[in-house]
DNA sequence: CAGCAGATTTAGGACCGACTAAACTTCTTG
DNA sequence: CAAGAAGTTTAGTCGGTCCTAAATCTGCTG
């Protein structure tokens, strides 16, 4: 009966807390899926003090619940040093991302919801739907791939699917033009801009120059001055530079 | 600045708690709504006892927060005496019941789920949902009055409709016949077990008999005995009783 | 390598909603 | 109308998640 109690990472006997569930999300978010995407499985450490920024809340606060999550076995945490997730929280982290996804792209397949508005309702329904309920939004939807803000969705067998590798808007050259494949930003105001542009996933621009205060793009017939923040947040898959895996 | 701060019923300040939120639901529930559905603008008092029954919570605590509901202007509470909504209370109570019935209705319309399934998927999503995603339910519903179970759905501006008058099926006279209106239980393996009789609202029944166990009814082809508990919960609207208020 | 700024943790509270145990009402019934 | 029994409230705890203020650590700079 001594056998492996410890790393038990599936079967968490008391279900774990919103808050719970969030920390671990946004550590991952910030850990490594936070910016560059694609391939996970975390090296990286993250602070206190950004996870305090991410989560609203006072890096005091993050530190006790850094070390519940220790506790629970889901973070390594070492004091003054920054955080990771074990292995069976990343398992959770991925769980609660693929709700938060997927629900994205039912509000906005199967309800209509703008694609800049869906965030904020799949923040809390979140935490809040059954696996019966992921299945079958995920059945309806076709088992999509990407969210409707172009990020990967991990599979139900929690799996994240190999995203394009492809550029910041901002690290394009002069000239160079491409798609829009991920808007990644959570700022409603800066989704509402995008979407008043129609810089959705799919939509197609051109840097035309680079100035200090941002990018003169072109959109359509329309030219704008993309400030730097948000032209770091778009994420562009180059005019063929077709990364598809098997062709 | 001493104007009305008190009774300010409709602009909430802080939002109110999920467990808040039950307790009005179920105070509804209890002190009308309950068995008699239809006419509500309650009278009834309903107990402590009754409440942690329901809540399943002990009498001690029920007790806490009905003081806190009653310095929210939410309930009318004496000790001893019990507790009865007030205005701003029943429109809170009656949002939360909208937001779940519709809840249940969409599962079981727009993602297939068994009628039978929908009550505790609704139960934790109802606190949860955006007045938007309400909204865009019920518009992608039709503006159901009624969801899979028969109960009634408080309109979008919290009117309950009218229910067809009808009786118990175990108030019924042996012989008589009719629909299945309202299946009035949250009991989960009630409401298997008529699922699997087919006992849903619309579903044809008639009394063989009436005995001291239950009663024996004819559904389609097949006689069953129903408990007494179960054809209690089970309200019937009688052939050539149509009630329609205009025809 | 001392000292300092900034990041982090500790200590001590607050609020919420549950609990137990004990005291108190109210109702019923001889 | 005086018990009891049943129902209810009070008092004191607890775990969860947040906060502020005050220590403490880290890493850099001169």
């Amino acid at each position: 009966m001594a056998k492996s109690w410890e790393g038990n990472s599936s079967s968490r006997s008391s279900p774990l807390s919103e808050a719970q569930e969030d920390y671990l999300k946004q550590v991952l978010l910030l850990g490594s899926g936070g910016e560059g995407m694609g391939r996970l499985q975390d090296t990286t450490v993250v602070s206190t003090q950004e996870l305090a920024n991410r989560m609203q809340v006072k890096p005091a606060s993050v530190t006790g619940m850094l070390k519940k999550l220790s506790e629970l076995g889901l973070v390594e945490y070492e004091a003054y040093r920054g955080v990771r997730l074990t292995e069976a929280g990343y398992k959770v982290a991925l769980e609660v991302l693929r709700h938060h996804r997927l629900i994205e792209a039912y509000l906005h397949q199967a309800l209509g919801y703008g694609w800049e508005e869906v965030h904020a309702e799949a923040e809390k329904l979140e935490h809040h739907i059954s696996e019966a309920f992921e299945q079958r939004i995920a059945q309806w939807l076709g088992h999509p791939s990407h969210d409707p803000h172009g990020d990967a969705i991990p599979s139900a067998s929690l799996e994240l699917p190999q995203t394009n590798a492809n550029r910041r808007l901002s690290a394009l050259k002069t000239g160079e033009s491409g798609m829009v494949a991920r808007v990644a930003t959570q700022d409603q105001d800066s989704l509402n801009l995008f979407a008043h542009l129609g810089l959705k996933p799919s939509a197609q621009v051109k840097v035309l120059e680079h100035l200090p205060q941002g990018s003169r793009v072109l959109i359509g017939n329309e030219r704008y001055l993309l400030p730097v923040s948000l032209a770091q947040v778009l994420w562009i898959s180059l005019e063929g530079d077709q990364q598809d895996e098997k062709v």
